[in-house]
DNA sequence: TTGTATGCGTTATCAG
DNA sequence: CTGATAACGCATACAA
């Protein structure tokens, strides 16, 4: 007794009809009678007849559903920003296939291959932190697959693309570090490929050249796997911790790098001064339960979600190639739960 | 320019050969020679021929897909169990497509109806914290739908279930509170109509009964929504501590549930003695980094997800009816972070 | 107003 | 060994 459906066929026979009678009335089609209309209605709905969206599919040409690529489901940023999409999509008819990167630029191209054999008739997609060339994405997009890119863009492709404004979250969080007392400020931050990274940097140099303060290379660390590997985290904080201008506070780049620095300092892994200061990007839900209370930027990721797959949708269905894109940029939000340096009781052992 | 694909039939246009033909070459037919066989394929190669999975799945009646039910990706148990499941479902070549309820009776159904018209080949579900009766899943089920539950199962349904064992977690838990020197323990969980509720309960009143201690309904608190509205947790919380015996410490019984009280001490939303002792279930990333240690009974999420899909996908091929169903029941883990009571310094405030 | 025929891309059946 | 044809479920151009 497999799941059989109720196909047009079937109400066609049972109601001494044609199959293209039935479908024409349950399209609610003028030419069809009133009184036929009701009887194919009526009938459709007592045995709950459900029209085969494949069969749809294979006629239309489209698979109403649209192909995402994130790093990572169990990272409140990219949940937040599915959660996102999917309020969109449901609402319009579409459906998600979500696949994670894990920042593997070989995961991301095989999920990519995967997405485009399912036949997807859109990509919203956030580049790994690993990727190398876009030469891939490249490919689909001028082979006519409508993209959105969003969080970690892609200059080289020209289509629409919604962002943050990296550089202001990058520059309030900054300053707000430099406010507190600190004065030698480290950034951690993803792999110098990314979007995001770049933007984020320039918002910290700017911050530190506004505040009189010098840029110091040796500050600086690019973790190209995006937090992914431990050790490749740790191996930076070491680093920087043996510098000569030894840092005094973190300014970390993403969510995954923020709490990462987090649980190495916290667990000891290395030695590390008690007063070190922390902020971060993050979207984590746990960040405020934190001890110190730990500051972090925000991104709006839900609308960030939504307004990329609300993007996306016209370039699948209009009917003309587009050829003018923009580039949506949002405001993060700077969440201080920390303002005050020295304060030993509450200080990260 | 649309994203158009190569078909079979182009193929055969170029190389003067049927449809047929093509199709055999590419599925490396016996009947065919072993020259046609190297043309076709050679030029499928280089044309990038991908077979088109909608024509495939109306006529293989398969969508080669799977619906997959759970409360919210934004919650680590849930986003590793779906991380298990992607993991074994792109090994065989199955497509997963991920709904959530939000704990919401009124989504769930709403996702059962949406996944079910998108012509899925099967159904992983684990029950909202709010669902009230199984109709929706057993008029599913009875369609001849294959089913998997996992975590919160439905007993009215006979299909393969996954779940941890949660007596033995619970019973685990609530002997680390009392070994730890506490003696009123409150018991907050889920809805009492969810199975993994009603295991906790009992493992949670177990370990009272074998520790010589009496059970006290008013310290068990059932949270209907599952801890997803704020107000009905910091209630139970709120009436707990006005109990006449009033609670030393808290078995939370679920992720959402356990960081639901923490945030509430936390914001000392309400007044609570300095030693409360707390512990929960919990899958949550952020667990080692919080003040006080927080000790969690773990589940094992991923293997779970592995499980409920491996469990699924002969449900699916097999061309019998199945009738012999089995429960899988994997342990929890109890990651003690607190073996000490009366830690003033490192208590919530 | 309704019915018939065709095609979406693929494979299976049957002929040749 | 290869080709023509039908079918999967649906919508639509065309015929009646």
């Amino acid at each position: 007794m497999k799941f059989e459906a109720v196909t047009i066929k079937d109400i066609a026979k049972a109601l001494g009809l044609s199959t293209s009678t039935v479908s024409r009335a349950l399209r609610d089609s003028y030419e069809i009678s009133p009184e036929t209309k009701k009887l194919v209605l009526d009938y459709a709905e007592k045995i709950n007849y459900q029209p085969n969206p494949i069969a749809l599919s294979l006629k239309e040409r489209k698979s109403h559903s649209i192909g995402v690529i994130v790093g990572e489901i169990a990272n409140n940023f990219f949940s937040q920003i599915i959660n996102g999409i999917e309020s969109v999509a449901k609402e319009e008819g579409y459906n998600v296939i979500i696949s994670q990167s894990h920042e593997s630029f070989d995961k991301e191209s095989s999920n990519l291959q995967y997405l485009t054999s399912r036949s997807i008739d859109g990509l919203l997609v956030s580049v790994s932190a690993e990727t190398l060339n876009f030469n891939n994405l490249k490919a689909i997009h001028d082979k006519g697959m409508p993209i959105v890119f969003f969080d970690r863009i892609v200059d080289e492709i020209e289509t629409h693309k919604v962002i943050v404004d990296n550089f202001t979250g990058a520059y309030n969080a900054t300053s707000h570090l430099i406010e507190m007392g600190y004065s030698n400020i480290a950034h951690i931050c993803n792999a110098s490929i990314l979007s995001i990274a770049k933007e984020r940097l320039a918002g910290y140099l700017s911050a530190l050249k506004d505040h009189g303060m010098e840029n110091d290379e040796s500050l600086i660390k690019y973790c190209k796997h995006g937090g992914m590997i431990a050790q490749e985290l740790e191996d930076a904080l070491k680093e920087l911790l043996k510098n000569k201008r030894k840092p005094d506070a973190i300014f970390a780049s993403s969510d995954k790098l923020t709490t990462g620095c987090l649980r190495i300092l916290k667990k000891k892994k290395i030695s590390v001064p008690n007063d070190i200061g922390l902020i971060g990007f993050s979207n984590g839900d746990l960040t405020d339960l934190l001890d110190p209370p730990l500051s972090v930027v925000r991104q709006p990721a839900f609308e960030m979600g939504q307004l990329a797959i609300r993007m996306l949708l016209p370039l699948i269905e209009s009917k003309y190639p587009v050829t003018s894109f923009e580039t949506k940029v949002l405001s993060t939000e700077l969440i201080i739960r920390n303002s005050t340096k020295h304060q030993p009781e509450r200080v990260l052992k």
